[in-house]
DNA sequence: CGGCTTTAGTAATCCGAATTAGCAGCACCA
DNA sequence: TGGTGCTGCTAATTCGGATTACTAAAGCCG
């Protein structure tokens, strides 16, 4: 009896019990009958009969081996994957990325041995292992442009989700268009007769922070108001947008929005009525509202999906365009109305 | 200039850039420094520079063709890893997962290439690929005894979060202790005076399931009922319970526990006043609810850390005990009331 | 019968690492 | 001055399977 386990089985056990060599195993098995390799359906069935009463399977490893690629796609947030708090913002991503990652047959390697320091994780340190995955998806608010350069420059397959400035070169993205999702609902209130406008947010720093401000300010103009949230609580905002007659804001971060929200009904003001606010995606902090707002969603589930698509397309080299704007999926909602007296 | 692209990385690679042989590159990167293998310092420094200068990195599944560690985690789940409509239940033990394998510096391997077929994912299919990782988590509500008997067969280190009977063998794991925690709210609801009490759910199956009847059975006896769930609407086991008239339901699925209790409201019929409910566990399904039932939870973020370690153990030969119940996380809530008249 | 083609299969390599065996060169010692 | 031992490294082999190159035998033709 084999007391150390079944020592696994080989095409070389199996040869040797048909009475071939390992290379017609090989051939069988992969159903090979080009020209080169002709395998008569005696010796097959002999050779398959071997395989079925031994139970023998090619070890997926050493397959793999000769061919180029390991069908592993590599995912790196610079966030944690799983966050306990931060909410539910990258789990539809997240989705659209195994979906298509498991109808191409791959499987997701998370970087999670990426040390997370200031609450970032870093993809080059000591020891990055980014080339254990054949290429990979970048996810995070900000990632910064020193990386970025440095994978274009290495020549290393990626994309990233949610677009990003050039960096040494084009960045390969698929993102949202934040810009034209903004400016059009902005449009549509002032076309609801909205004068006095404002984007509440930061405005600056990740690019999809830019975009939206961007996108606001085609269509509120160079001047109009943006009123900073950080280290301001919602009630000072609130007080800020009321002392400036705005009736309509543009709420970078849902968060903010929903907080925004509690604020006015603490202190009485109506929403919609005595001020319109506009949601300028979805909560990337966690923030439970069940309130129908004014706005657009990111088309997250979308851009897992597609950005998946773009990097076999990059993989495979058959990749044309490598940047990528979806569109937002604009809602009317409730919280934007026609101003008072309009 | 390389046309194709690039060309992935080999030792040998590495071996002509520092000008050694490749051996001496996979004695550096392996850090090896026994008698047979002296590497001075020098030389170690040149190697080390050019794969410093290169982003070498070592492709794990040749790696794994000569048996080594790859700091490769798998995880394997029997449902989708980030399902869009089960709501979170999975998150949890996943956070944790993440949060261990991050300090052990691990990358996780979520094994999406396992074709879902009837919404379930099986380990053993054309191409496995179980053994580019060094080890493996499982996740799911049932695992086919049949593929369990089948790692621990072909010895392949895992660990299954959630207690698994045997299969050929014990399963090693790190589940919750549905047993004890049912039995002490049980006894608990017997000790405020509840006399006629029923399970709700069901009770059968799963692991999980089981061993919360059984927890049950142990306090309320043998002959308790036991209310299936299934393909009965929460009207219609509601009126079960009242027909019978249960004064303490004890709903294995929070899921149905919110719907019964969504049930009680619209009848009019008051919990806990004219029925107590009880949760035994978290929601395994989409449900939302404000409500603090009482019951327990499933330590699930606890699971997921404990697991990760167990399996570091067992890859490294230290496990002792390889079965390990966490208690759950009883809860005293508001919807268990002395019954009325008591 | 000699030359050419087809058939049926095998030996040799390769994939990218890890590991084993072993070989020069030098120091030290008797 | 030859033997012993250490140092520093490399050639060769291995893992399991895919592929390429090649060969032995049979079939066909004139």
């Amino acid at each position: 009896m084999p007391d150390k386990a079944t020592a696994r089985l080989t095409q070389r056990d199996i040869a040797r019990l048909a009475k071939v060599s390992q290379t017609t195993v090989s051939l069988v098995l992969n159903n090979r009958s080009d020209a080169s390799a002709r395998i008569p359906a005696e010796t097959r069935d002999r050779v398959l009969k071997v395989i079925r009463e031994t139970g023998y399977q090619a070890d997926p490893l050493a397959r793999r081996m000769t061919k180029q690629r390991n069908q592993i796609l590599g995912v790196f947030t610079y966030e944690s994957v799983f966050p306990s708090a931060s909410g539910d913002f990258y789990h539809p991503f997240l989705a659209g990325i195994e979906d298509r990652a498991e109808r191409l047959g791959w499987d997701l390697l998370l970087f999670t041995s990426a040390p997370v320091t200031d609450g970032h994780r870093r993809i080059f340190h000591e020891n990055n292992r980014l080339r254990i995955a054949d290429g990979c998806l970048l996810l995070g608010r900000e990632i910064p442009a020193d990386e970025l350069a440095r994978l274009i420059a290495e020549d290393y397959p990626f994309v990233s989700v949610g677009r990003r400035d050039d960096a040494g070169g084009p960045v390969p993205y698929v993102g949202a268009d934040y810009g034209t999702a903004t400016r059009t609902v902005a449009e549509r209130a002032q076309a609801l007769g909205h004068r006095r406008i404002a984007f509440v947010g930061l405005g600056v720093g990740a690019e999809s922070s830019a975009d939206r401000l961007r996108g606001f300010r085609a269509a509120a103009g160079p001047r109009a108001p943006h009123l900073p949230t950080l280290d301001r609580s919602p009630g000072e905002v609130l007080d800020d947008l009321l002392d400036r007659r705005i009736t309509a804001a543009f709420v970078e971060e849902r968060a903010d929005a929903i907080a925004l929200y509690a604020a006015a009904a603490e202190r009485g003001v109506d929403v919609p009525g005595d001020l319109s606010v506009v949601a300028l995606g979805d909560a990337t902090r966690a923030a439970a509202s069940d309130l129908d707002f004014s706005g657009f969603h990111v088309p997250r589930r979308a851009m897992g999906v597609r950005a998946v698509e773009l990097l076999e397309a990059v993989l495979s080299g058959t990749a044309t365009e490598q940047q990528l704007l979806l569109p937002c999926e604009l809602t009317d909602g409730i919280t934007l109305t026609p101003p008072e007296g309009a």
